[in-house]
DNA sequence: ATGTTAATGATAATCATTTTCAATAAGGAG
DNA sequence: CTCCTTATTGAAAATGATTATCATTAACAT
Protein backbone atom coordinates (compact mmCIF):
# COMPACT_ATOMS: atom_id res chain seq x y z
CA UNK A 1 0.00 0.00 0.00
CA UNK A 2 1.43 3.19 -0.78
CA UNK A 3 0.48 6.31 0.51
CA UNK A 4 0.00 9.55 -0.98
CA UNK A 5 0.30 13.21 0.43
CA UNK A 6 -3.02 13.66 0.81
CA UNK A 7 -3.24 10.01 2.98
CA UNK A 8 -0.93 11.14 4.87
CA UNK A 9 -2.44 14.80 5.75
CA UNK A 10 -5.80 12.68 6.78
CA UNK A 11 -3.66 10.00 8.88
CA UNK A 12 -1.83 13.56 10.62
CA UNK A 13 -5.33 14.65 11.69
CA UNK A 14 -6.85 11.43 12.92
CA UNK A 15 -3.71 10.75 15.35
CA UNK A 16 -3.47 14.38 16.20
CA UNK A 17 -7.19 13.81 17.19
CA UNK A 18 -6.46 10.81 19.65
CA UNK A 19 -7.47 8.46 17.46
CA UNK A 20 -5.23 5.47 16.57
CA UNK A 21 -4.30 3.95 13.64
CA UNK A 22 -5.48 0.89 11.99
CA UNK A 23 -4.98 -0.90 8.70
CA UNK A 24 -8.62 -0.57 8.10
CA UNK A 25 -7.95 2.74 8.37
CA UNK A 26 -5.48 3.21 6.58
CA UNK A 27 -6.64 1.21 3.50
CA UNK A 28 -10.16 3.44 3.87
CA UNK A 29 -8.34 6.79 3.71
CA UNK A 30 -5.72 5.79 0.96
CA UNK A 31 -8.06 4.22 -1.42
CA UNK A 32 -10.14 7.65 -0.50
CA UNK A 33 -7.28 10.22 -1.53
CA UNK A 34 -7.23 8.30 -5.06
CA UNK A 35 -10.46 8.77 -6.46
CA UNK A 36 -12.52 12.01 -7.03
CA UNK A 37 -16.03 9.88 -7.27
CA UNK A 38 -19.04 10.18 -5.01
CA UNK A 39 -18.87 6.93 -3.38
CA UNK A 40 -21.22 4.40 -2.02
CA UNK A 41 -20.23 2.87 1.41
CA UNK A 42 -20.77 -0.81 -0.65
CA UNK A 43 -18.33 0.37 -3.50
CA UNK A 44 -15.96 1.13 -0.74
CA UNK A 45 -16.19 -1.78 0.93
CA UNK A 46 -16.10 -3.77 -2.45
CA UNK A 47 -12.88 -2.09 -4.10
CA UNK A 48 -11.11 -2.47 -0.90
CA UNK A 49 -12.35 -6.04 -0.51
CA UNK A 50 -10.34 -7.32 -3.42
CA UNK A 51 -6.83 -6.69 -1.78
CA UNK A 52 -8.42 -6.47 2.24
CA UNK A 53 -11.17 -9.38 2.28
CA UNK A 54 -10.48 -8.81 5.99
CA UNK A 55 -11.66 -6.09 6.58
CA UNK A 56 -15.81 -6.03 7.06
CA UNK A 57 -18.42 -3.42 5.46
CA UNK A 58 -19.04 -2.32 9.37
CA UNK A 59 -15.59 -1.35 9.17
CA UNK A 60 -16.32 0.46 6.33
CA UNK A 61 -19.18 2.63 7.50
CA UNK A 62 -17.65 3.39 10.84
CA UNK A 63 -14.45 4.57 9.26
CA UNK A 64 -16.97 6.92 7.08
CA UNK A 65 -18.61 8.23 10.27
CA UNK A 66 -15.24 9.23 12.03
CA UNK A 67 -14.13 10.56 9.01
CA UNK A 68 -17.18 13.13 8.29
CA UNK A 69 -17.12 13.69 11.88
CA UNK A 70 -13.31 15.31 11.28
CA UNK A 71 -14.67 16.87 8.01
CA UNK A 72 -12.40 14.87 6.08
CA UNK A 73 -15.01 13.71 3.77
CA UNK A 74 -18.36 14.69 2.56
CA UNK A 75 -21.59 12.81 2.79
CA UNK A 76 -24.75 13.66 0.35
CA UNK A 77 -27.94 12.08 -0.60
CA UNK A 78 -29.40 12.46 -3.97
CA UNK A 79 -32.96 10.52 -3.25
CA UNK A 80 -31.38 7.55 -4.25
CA UNK A 81 -32.36 5.88 -0.53
CA UNK A 82 -28.14 5.71 0.26
CA UNK A 83 -25.36 7.74 0.97
CA UNK A 84 -22.65 9.24 -1.02
CA UNK A 85 -19.33 10.12 0.15
CA UNK A 86 -16.53 12.33 -1.38
CA UNK A 87 -13.07 13.43 -0.08
CA UNK A 88 -12.85 17.44 1.14
CA UNK A 89 -10.64 18.33 -0.95
CA UNK A 90 -8.41 21.19 0.13
CA UNK A 91 -7.13 21.16 -3.83
CA UNK A 92 -10.32 21.43 -5.33
CA UNK A 93 -12.59 23.50 -3.99
CA UNK A 94 -16.34 24.07 -2.41
CA UNK A 95 -18.55 22.84 -5.07
CA UNK A 96 -22.21 22.07 -6.05
CA UNK A 97 -23.74 19.45 -8.18
CA UNK A 98 -25.72 18.13 -11.00
CA UNK A 99 -27.26 15.02 -11.06
CA UNK A 100 -28.88 12.94 -13.56
CA UNK A 101 -32.19 11.32 -12.06
CA UNK A 102 -31.89 8.52 -14.93
CA UNK A 103 -28.29 6.77 -14.88
CA UNK A 104 -27.68 8.85 -11.18
CA UNK A 105 -24.18 10.40 -12.99
CA UNK A 106 -22.78 13.21 -10.96
CA UNK A 107 -21.17 16.32 -11.79
CA UNK A 108 -18.97 18.13 -9.94
CA UNK A 109 -19.08 22.06 -10.85
CA UNK A 110 -17.40 25.35 -9.16
CA UNK A 111 -17.66 27.50 -12.49
CA UNK A 112 -19.76 30.94 -11.18
CA UNK A 113 -17.35 30.33 -8.16
CA UNK A 114 -16.73 34.19 -7.30
CA UNK A 115 -20.53 35.08 -8.48
CA UNK A 116 -21.61 31.88 -6.52
CA UNK A 117 -19.36 32.74 -3.22
CA UNK A 118 -20.34 36.38 -3.31
CA UNK A 119 -24.49 35.44 -3.73
CA UNK A 120 -23.78 32.48 -0.97
CA UNK A 121 -22.04 34.54 1.67
CA UNK A 122 -24.81 37.78 1.43
CA UNK A 123 -27.77 35.34 1.62
CA UNK A 124 -26.52 33.51 4.53
CA UNK A 125 -26.08 36.58 6.55
CA UNK A 126 -29.46 37.56 5.70
CA UNK A 127 -31.25 34.65 6.65
CA UNK A 128 -28.84 33.45 9.76
CA UNK A 129 -30.20 37.34 11.16
CA UNK A 130 -33.76 36.70 10.10
CA UNK A 131 -34.41 33.36 10.93
CA UNK A 132 -31.76 33.75 13.81
CA UNK A 133 -30.08 30.64 12.33
CA UNK A 134 -27.13 29.53 12.71
CA UNK A 135 -25.81 28.61 9.80
CA UNK A 136 -22.93 25.89 9.16
CA UNK A 137 -23.06 24.77 5.44
CA UNK A 138 -24.95 24.44 2.38
CA UNK A 139 -25.77 22.00 -0.38
CA UNK A 140 -27.01 23.27 -4.01
CA UNK A 141 -28.39 19.85 -6.09
CA UNK A 142 -29.46 20.40 -9.72
CA UNK A 143 -31.69 17.47 -11.11
CA UNK A 144 -31.60 16.30 -14.53
CA UNK A 145 -30.79 14.59 -17.18
CA UNK A 146 -27.69 14.04 -18.33
CA UNK A 147 -26.36 14.42 -22.00
CA UNK A 148 -26.48 10.36 -22.74
CA UNK A 149 -29.30 9.68 -21.17
CA UNK A 150 -31.26 12.88 -22.27
CA UNK A 151 -30.34 11.68 -26.23
CA UNK A 152 -31.54 8.36 -25.10
CA UNK A 153 -35.44 9.46 -25.22
CA UNK A 154 -34.54 9.77 -29.01
CA UNK B 1 -64.20 15.23 5.84
CA UNK B 2 -64.68 18.64 4.49
CA UNK B 3 -62.46 19.86 1.52
CA UNK B 4 -60.63 22.98 0.54
CA UNK B 5 -60.27 24.92 -2.17
CA UNK B 6 -56.43 23.25 -2.44
CA UNK B 7 -57.48 19.32 -2.29
CA UNK B 8 -60.67 19.78 -4.71
CA UNK B 9 -57.77 21.14 -7.51
CA UNK B 10 -55.65 17.99 -6.67
CA UNK B 11 -58.45 15.61 -6.87
CA UNK B 12 -59.01 17.05 -10.17
CA UNK B 13 -55.71 16.69 -11.24
CA UNK B 14 -55.65 12.92 -10.23
CA UNK B 15 -59.05 12.55 -11.90
CA UNK B 16 -58.04 14.07 -15.19
CA UNK B 17 -55.14 11.93 -15.44
CA UNK B 18 -57.26 8.91 -15.51
CA UNK B 19 -56.80 7.38 -11.28
CA UNK B 20 -59.70 6.77 -9.51
CA UNK B 21 -61.04 8.96 -6.96
CA UNK B 22 -60.54 6.68 -3.47
CA UNK B 23 -61.60 7.48 -0.15
CA UNK B 24 -57.84 6.48 0.97
CA UNK B 25 -56.37 9.08 -1.63
CA UNK B 26 -59.03 11.77 -0.82
CA UNK B 27 -57.97 11.60 2.76
CA UNK B 28 -54.90 11.93 2.57
CA UNK B 29 -54.83 14.91 -0.07
CA UNK B 30 -57.29 16.25 2.64
CA UNK B 31 -55.17 15.98 5.30
CA UNK B 32 -51.68 17.51 3.07
CA UNK B 33 -53.76 20.17 1.72
CA UNK B 34 -54.54 21.99 5.15
CA UNK B 35 -50.86 21.46 7.18
CA UNK B 36 -47.46 23.56 5.73
CA UNK B 37 -45.21 20.87 7.49
CA UNK B 38 -42.51 19.21 5.43
CA UNK B 39 -43.74 15.40 7.18
CA UNK B 40 -42.60 11.87 7.05
CA UNK B 41 -44.74 9.28 6.22
CA UNK B 42 -45.34 7.85 9.03
CA UNK B 43 -46.51 11.16 10.20
CA UNK B 44 -49.08 11.46 7.84
CA UNK B 45 -49.81 7.33 8.64
CA UNK B 46 -50.40 8.13 12.28
CA UNK B 47 -52.56 12.06 12.06
CA UNK B 48 -54.82 10.22 9.48
CA UNK B 49 -54.84 7.11 11.55
CA UNK B 50 -56.62 8.59 14.27
CA UNK B 51 -59.75 8.92 12.19
CA UNK B 52 -59.35 6.44 9.97
CA UNK B 53 -57.71 3.26 11.31
CA UNK B 54 -58.42 1.22 8.31
CA UNK B 55 -56.02 3.31 6.15
CA UNK B 56 -52.42 1.71 5.50
CA UNK B 57 -49.04 2.91 6.15
CA UNK B 58 -49.08 0.95 2.72
CA UNK B 59 -51.29 2.89 1.38
CA UNK B 60 -50.16 5.95 2.13
CA UNK B 61 -46.65 5.60 0.82
CA UNK B 62 -48.07 4.94 -2.39
CA UNK B 63 -50.49 7.81 -2.35
CA UNK B 64 -47.41 10.02 -1.59
CA UNK B 65 -45.22 8.26 -4.51
CA UNK B 66 -48.12 9.31 -6.76
CA UNK B 67 -49.04 12.63 -5.48
CA UNK B 68 -44.40 13.26 -6.29
CA UNK B 69 -45.06 11.83 -9.91
CA UNK B 70 -47.93 14.39 -10.87
CA UNK B 71 -45.66 17.05 -9.23
CA UNK B 72 -48.83 17.40 -6.32
CA UNK B 73 -46.04 17.19 -3.81
CA UNK B 74 -42.49 17.73 -3.18
CA UNK B 75 -40.16 14.57 -1.91
CA UNK B 76 -37.01 16.17 0.26
CA UNK B 77 -34.27 14.52 2.29
CA UNK B 78 -31.99 16.36 4.61
CA UNK B 79 -29.67 13.26 5.26
CA UNK B 80 -32.16 11.74 8.26
CA UNK B 81 -32.30 8.79 6.62
CA UNK B 82 -35.98 9.08 5.78
CA UNK B 83 -38.08 11.08 3.29
CA UNK B 84 -40.10 14.03 4.42
CA UNK B 85 -43.01 15.84 1.81
CA UNK B 86 -44.43 18.83 0.87
CA UNK B 87 -47.45 20.39 -0.58
CA UNK B 88 -46.19 21.82 -3.79
CA UNK B 89 -48.27 25.50 -3.46
CA UNK B 90 -49.30 27.71 -6.21
CA UNK B 91 -49.89 29.88 -3.40
CA UNK B 92 -46.34 29.49 -1.66
CA UNK B 93 -43.79 29.98 -4.60
CA UNK B 94 -40.49 27.93 -5.13
CA UNK B 95 -38.27 28.15 -2.16
CA UNK B 96 -35.70 26.56 0.01
CA UNK B 97 -35.08 25.58 2.99
CA UNK B 98 -33.02 26.00 6.57
CA UNK B 99 -32.26 22.42 8.42
CA UNK B 100 -31.52 22.23 11.81
CA UNK B 101 -29.31 19.44 12.57
CA UNK B 102 -30.38 19.42 16.41
CA UNK B 103 -33.84 19.16 16.48
CA UNK B 104 -34.74 18.95 12.60
CA UNK B 105 -36.21 21.88 12.50
CA UNK B 106 -37.04 23.39 9.04
CA UNK B 107 -37.86 26.79 7.85
CA UNK B 108 -39.00 27.43 4.56
CA UNK B 109 -37.65 30.86 3.00
CA UNK B 110 -38.06 32.52 -0.23
CA UNK B 111 -36.37 35.92 0.40
CA UNK B 112 -34.18 37.08 -1.86
CA UNK B 113 -36.58 35.60 -4.20
CA UNK B 114 -35.90 38.54 -6.75
CA UNK B 115 -32.18 37.86 -6.93
CA UNK B 116 -32.39 34.22 -6.29
CA UNK B 117 -34.32 33.45 -9.24
CA UNK B 118 -31.98 35.87 -11.68
CA UNK B 119 -29.16 34.03 -10.13
CA UNK B 120 -30.60 30.39 -10.77
CA UNK B 121 -31.75 31.36 -13.83
CA UNK B 122 -28.15 32.52 -15.02
CA UNK B 123 -26.36 29.24 -13.79
CA UNK B 124 -28.85 26.72 -15.05
CA UNK B 125 -28.55 28.17 -18.18
CA UNK B 126 -24.81 28.20 -17.93
CA UNK B 127 -24.57 24.74 -16.90
CA UNK B 128 -27.29 22.88 -19.20
CA UNK B 129 -24.71 24.70 -21.99
CA UNK B 130 -21.24 23.61 -20.35
CA UNK B 131 -21.94 20.12 -19.23
CA UNK B 132 -24.75 19.21 -22.21
CA UNK B 133 -27.03 18.63 -18.96
CA UNK B 134 -30.93 19.27 -18.76
CA UNK B 135 -31.82 20.45 -15.74
CA UNK B 136 -35.32 19.97 -13.96
CA UNK B 137 -35.12 21.49 -10.84
CA UNK B 138 -33.02 22.10 -8.12
CA UNK B 139 -32.75 22.13 -4.65
CA UNK B 140 -30.62 24.86 -2.02
CA UNK B 141 -30.18 23.17 1.63
CA UNK B 142 -28.55 25.47 4.17
CA UNK B 143 -27.71 23.32 7.12
CA UNK B 144 -26.73 24.39 10.57
CA UNK B 145 -28.74 25.06 14.49
CA UNK B 146 -31.86 26.82 15.05
CA UNK B 147 -32.17 29.70 17.10
CA UNK B 148 -33.47 27.62 20.48
CA UNK B 149 -30.79 25.07 19.71
CA UNK B 150 -27.95 27.24 19.45
CA UNK B 151 -28.32 29.05 22.50
CA UNK B 152 -29.12 25.75 24.28
CA UNK B 153 -25.73 25.28 24.04
CA UNK B 154 -25.27 27.78 26.85
C1' DA C 1 -76.85 -3.35 -12.07
C1' DT C 2 -72.68 -5.55 -13.78
C1' DG C 3 -67.96 -6.44 -15.15
C1' DT C 4 -63.39 -5.02 -15.55
C1' DT C 5 -59.49 -3.88 -13.31
C1' DA C 6 -57.11 -0.28 -10.49
C1' DA C 7 -56.48 0.23 -5.70
C1' DT C 8 -56.15 -1.46 -1.07
C1' DG C 9 -54.26 -3.67 3.18
C1' DA C 10 -52.01 -7.39 5.64
C1' DT C 11 -47.98 -9.63 5.38
C1' DA C 12 -43.55 -10.73 4.03
C1' DA C 13 -39.39 -9.25 1.77
C1' DT C 14 -35.56 -5.88 0.84
C1' DC C 15 -31.91 -3.20 1.72
C1' DA C 16 -29.06 0.28 3.95
C1' DT C 17 -27.35 1.21 8.21
C1' DT C 18 -26.64 0.33 13.29
C1' DT C 19 -26.01 -2.40 17.39
C1' DT C 20 -23.97 -6.12 20.06
C1' DC C 21 -20.28 -8.51 21.85
C1' DA C 22 -16.36 -11.37 22.12
C1' DA C 23 -11.71 -11.26 20.11
C1' DT C 24 -7.86 -8.43 18.57
C1' DA C 25 -4.28 -5.11 18.26
C1' DA C 26 -2.55 0.08 18.83
C1' DG C 27 0.21 2.56 21.46
C1' DG C 28 1.66 4.26 26.09
C1' DA C 29 4.11 2.89 30.48
C1' DG C 30 7.78 0.61 32.40
C1' DC D 1 11.05 -5.04 24.00
C1' DT D 2 7.09 -6.63 26.98
C1' DC D 3 2.90 -5.83 29.29
C1' DC D 4 -1.61 -3.52 29.93
C1' DT D 5 -5.33 -0.89 28.98
C1' DT D 6 -8.84 -0.05 26.03
C1' DA D 7 -10.08 1.57 21.32
C1' DT D 8 -11.14 -0.93 17.31
C1' DT D 9 -12.61 -4.70 14.66
C1' DG D 10 -15.61 -8.35 12.38
C1' DA D 11 -19.41 -11.59 12.39
C1' DA D 12 -23.87 -11.83 13.28
C1' DA D 13 -28.17 -10.08 14.65
C1' DA D 14 -31.19 -6.11 14.97
C1' DT D 15 -33.36 -2.05 13.27
C1' DG D 16 -36.08 0.85 10.47
C1' DA D 17 -37.65 2.74 6.19
C1' DT D 18 -39.48 1.46 2.01
C1' DT D 19 -41.17 -1.97 -1.49
C1' DA D 20 -43.16 -6.31 -3.34
C1' DT D 21 -46.80 -9.91 -3.15
C1' DC D 22 -51.28 -11.33 -3.54
C1' DA D 23 -55.90 -12.16 -2.42
C1' DT D 24 -59.84 -9.01 -1.63
C1' DT D 25 -62.38 -4.79 -2.47
C1' DA D 26 -64.46 -1.00 -4.70
C1' DA D 27 -64.36 2.85 -8.77
C1' DC D 28 -66.52 3.79 -12.52
C1' DA D 29 -67.48 2.98 -17.53
C1' DT D 30 -71.00 0.65 -19.98
MN1 LIG E 1 -18.60 16.49 -5.44
MN1 LIG F 1 -40.63 23.68 2.22
ZN1 LIG G 1 -27.51 10.05 -17.11
ZN1 LIG H 1 -33.07 23.23 16.36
Amino acid sequence: MRKNKKSIEMEKCLKTQGFRMTLPRRVILDFLSKTDEHLLAKDIYLKINKNHPDIGLTTVYRTLDLLVKLSLINKFEFGEGQSRYELTWDLKEHHHHLFCLKCGKIIDYNDFIDDEVKFFTKIQKFLSKKYKFNIQNHEVHFYGKCNQCHELLH
